[in-house]
DNA sequence: ATGGTGGGGTCCCCA
């Protein structure tokens, strides 16, 4: 089974380059993150037609989440116990959507970006990590991958210049133990030993040109999964603007290979 | 310390 996280920036304005991307790499389940989009507002029929059922949990604004799956798309579920929930509209109950997809539960995963270290937002970040890491410990017997865009560099390697990053979110000692939690409860994280690179890089400076980026998108697997990835890679063509049709999201996919 | 780009919604917020 093929299985892939991108945080596409916009279903509607990416929705070609989401189909193609499905079908270029023949992706089995799909998690895609800030869709920016309710289900009846993107014209899904393209990947309907590819074969893929699509949950979306979104709001039409600033974030959202999404799965498409043509393994099956069970049990769909929005949010988690325990969630912290955000008085402002725009961002809540819009961060986490889960799925059986083919016999693995799915999670798709849009962290808080946190903004600022001492903004509400970064608090609400460590709150929504914690509670995550709380909901994840019931899922580790069973196949589970909770993947998607965590907001978080968890080493200064993951970093195009940490010296940038002195006063950001991303890299404070806080948000790398929120990350690394998950991983002594048992989760792997897959990816890195076959894709160690960058997967995110801002739209301006240039920074894919110079490839100056951050990791920040993740899969962790639970134990009974983990030992079944046999390969992952970030697909830098599709943040490359030269590439494709369209502008590109500011973030690559990562696809992860399971038997 | 600031601004650069792209995507939303209403002319400004968010990443």
């Amino acid at each position: 089974m093929r299985l892939a996280t991108w945080n596409v920036n916009s279903l509607r304005a990416r929705i070609g380059r989401v189909e193609a991307f499905c079908e270029r790499h023949d992706i089995d389940v799909l998690a895609m993150q800030e869709v920016k989009a309710t289900y009846d507002q993107v014209p899904l029929m393209g990947l309907a037609a590819l074969g893929y059922d699509v949950a979306i949990c979104g709001h039409g604004q600033w974030n959202g989440v999404a799965i498409a799956s043509r393994v099956g798309l069970e049990d769909v579920t929005e949010g988690f116990p325990g969630q912290p929930g955000w008085a402002e509209p725009a961002t809540a109950e819009a961060r986490a959507i889960g799925a059986s997809c083919g016999g693995v539960r799915v999670w798709s995963l849009y962290v808080p970006n946190g903004r600022k270290p001492h903004d509400a937002h970064y608090t609400y970040k460590l709150a929504w990590m914690a509670a995550l890491r709380e909901a994840a410990r019931d899922w580790l017997g069973t196949p589970t991958a909770l993947v998607g865009d965590w907001n978080v560099c968890p080493t200064d390697d993951d970093v195009f210049d940490i010296a940038q990053f002195r006063h950001s979110t991303h890299v404070t000692p806080e948000e790398r133990a929120a990350f690394a939690a998950l991983q002594e409860d048992g989760y792997v994280e897959v990816t890195r030993p076959y894709a160690p690179g960058y997967t995110y890089w801002d739209y301006y400076r240039q920074r894919f040109e110079r490839d100056r980026g951050l990791k920040i998108d993740f899969v962790l697997a639970s134990p009974p999964l983990a030992p079944r990835v046999t390969g992952a890679f970030v697909d830098r063509d599709e943040r490359d603007p030269a590439q494709g049709q369209g502008s590109p999201s500011d973030h690559a996919p990562v696809v992860v290979d399971l038997v």
